[in-house]
RNA sequence: GCGCCCGUAGCUCAGCGGAUAGAGCAGGUGCCUUCUAAGCACUUGGUCGCAGGUUCGAGUCCUGCCGGGCGCGCCA
């Protein structure tokens, strides 16, 4: 029995106690049922009778007794206790809890899979670093953390689009362009350029594909190292991704918001609704009228339109491709946005709290020899997504920058990263898995198959290991379906730490093939059932963070 | 000054209002003629920043302080 098939008949033993009378409350919709931290609590526990004791006017514990009555009858439950102020303390008959090996074996790739979120069409922006450059660090966090919730929430039955904005407009584009300019012609990059050793190469690349360029009037080559330098730049970035796992369903180009027409259709827009005035030669956003510190310009004196407005029509524009949701992950040095975004969804006549959603993920710093590294684009001193692969692998760095809550700053020593020390969880993670194939494959070897589930005695998994083990594997579809409903990947990772160690824990404990000339015996394979149920809830979870499950190490 | 995030073991961090606050690393002691020792067992280590409040119950929610990070342009 998996704790979703027990919450349910928890709460139908609540119906059945209401219906007998032994209490008058209304049944709850949802009831919790948790896994105890100290197992002397059972299999399961849950707080229903504490929370229905105010309504229905009774002691907790007494609630509880009337709730554990009808318990007490199911067949799967083997003994129901009351504890503390009126926990239910659930222990599961003898094989109801062994089935959960069985059906996560048989779910295969789909076990954790839930409908928690179907129906629902979201849209999710992550990265969207500009195509200045090579996609630095603090990018890499988001493509790590945004993948594994794209992940996260298409387990869970969402629909999401992963989509990244391409800044491929405005002054950032000009300096970029004047300094692959600059470069070519052998000059200093501008004061205000960019001065990476890759502006030489784009350059290069951008020469080799139209010769000839530099005997053209300079304003003309300006336009072509624009075109060409954000094509090459943006192929390189769509390549580090790609490297990294990561893969974009849209890329979404600022520019042709500006050539469609988009932007003034979406001032239109804002202006109908009421909420656009004119000041100072400028034209602004009522933002103020929903909670924002000021009010934002929409074009500028010089009749030029802000970001703001550009973002202004690329959120109408996903509102229109048919998203009930769009979901923006920004880095903290982008949090004061949150105000004037979640204005501008109200001015448009959205809901702020349903149809958009911000997550706001803290900063990566970087310390080399203890020592916070200064990172400015300009100078070249950045740490890329490339150098980080390259210092410490695909695996490890994705699970590195999701396994912490984005509320966490982050600190990557480089120099402790470089080493390649084992202080890296994944490995333990992945360990566990490599050390299940093998069992397996020597199963294989001795001519041992898992065989049919129908055939499988679960009832003779009684190990306090397994029970545990068990446990653990039951978890993780809640797991998964928590972590996607509170945006929280990192949720993942510590719960694959933690079936990790459980895990090692069995099989220290518990010999799972015969030795020597050892016959098998039905608990060998019950054993092997629960060895392919733990390998394939590690499957699954390494998948959602998009770090590989090794069959060997 | 205002807004957001953080403050939990020596270090890095988990902990969606539940029971005795956890993990890894670091320190100590043991376990490989037996399925992968990248493992396991035992052990050392805590005023959950401080002070109030809410309630059956607060590391978790609210208020105020203290300390750290980030942000507050007709820049992008």
């Amino acid at each position: 029995m998996t704790p979703e098939q027990l919450r349910d008949v928890v709460r139908t033993a609540v119906a059945a106690a209401v219906d007998r009378g032994a209490l008058s409350v209304e049944v709850p919709g949802e009831v919790v049922v948790e896994r105890p931290k100290n197992p002397e609590h059972g299999d399961y526990a849950t707080n229903v009778a504490l929370r229905l004791a105010k309504p229905a006017g009774l002691p907790p514990r007494e609630v509880a007794e009337r709730i554990a009555e009808e318990l007490r009858a199911h067949p799967g439950i083997a003994s129901v206790d009351i504890a503390g102020p009126g926990f239910l303390n659930i222990t599961l008959a003898q094989g109801a809890l062994g089935r959960i090996a069985v059906q996560a074996v048989t779910a295969g790739e789909g076990y954790g899979h839930t409908a928690v979120l179907a129906g629902q069409k979201l849209n999710l922006e992550f990265v969207s670093a500009n195509p200045t450059g090579p996609v630095h660090i603090g990018g890499t966090r988001w493509a790590a953390v945004g993948d594994a919730l794209a992940r996260l929430l298409e387990t869970s039955g969402a629909e999401v689009t992963r989509e990244y904005y391409l800044n491929d407009a405005g002054a950032q584009i000009d300096r970029f362009a004047r300094s692959l300019l600059a470069v070519a012609h052998g000059r200093e990059v501008p004061a205000d350029g960019y001065a990476g050793s890759y502006i030489g190469e784009i350059a290069a690349q951008v020469l080799a594909a139209e010769p000839g360029l530099l005997d053209r009037p300079e304003d003309e080559q300006l336009q072509v190292f624009r075109k060409r330098g954000v094509e090459l730049m943006v192929a390189e970035i769509r390549s580090s991704l790609a490297a990294f796992g990561v893969h974009f369903d849209v890329f979404f180009s600022e520019t042709t918001l500006h050539q469609s027409g988009a932007l003034e259709k979406a001032v239109a827009r804002l202006r109908e609704q009421g909420h656009v005035y004119e000041a100072d030669g400028a034209v602004w956003l009522r933002t103020t009228d929903f909670g924002d510190d000021k009010d934002r310009v929409l074009v500028k004196a010089d009749g030029e339109p802000t970001y703001f407005a550009a973002d202004c029509a690329y959120y109408l524009d996903k509102r229109a491709r048919g998203f009930d949701r769009v979901v923006i992950m920004l880095g903290a040095d982008h949090s004061g946005y949150v105000g004037r975004y979640k204005a501008l969804v109200a001015a448009a006549g959205d809901d702020p709290d349903e149809h958009l959603e911000i997550l706001i993920g803290q900063l990566v710093n970087l310390l080399r020899n203890g020592e916070p590294v200064r990172m400015s684009k300009r100078a070249g001193t950045v740490v890329l997504l490339d150098d980080l692969v390259e210092a410490i692998g695909v695996d490890a760095a994705r699970y590195a920058l999701a396994r912490a809550s984005v509320d966490q700053q982050i600190d990557i020593d480089i120099d402790l990263w470089t080493r390649r020390t084992n202080d890296n969880p994944v490995f333990y993670v992945q360990y566990a898995h490599a050390r299940i194939s093998s069992v397996l494959r020597n199963a294989a070897d001795l001519g041992l198959a898992l065989g049919e589930a129908a055939d499988v005695d679960a009832s003779l998994l009684t190990h306090e290991r397994e029970n545990d083990l068990l446990r653990a594997i039951g978890e993780f579809p809640r797991v998964i379906s928590s972590a996607a409903e509170l945006r929280a990947p990192h949720r993942v990772a510590r719960y694959l730490e933690e079936l990790a160690g459980t895990y090692h824990r069995f099989y220290d404990a518990c010999r799972v093939l015969p030795r020597g000339d050892e016959e098998a015996t039905p608990l060998t394979t019950a054993r092997l059932w629960l060895c392919a149920a733990t390998a394939v809830v590690l499957r699954n979870g390494l998948g959602v963070l998009g770090v590989s499950a090794p069959e060997r190490m």
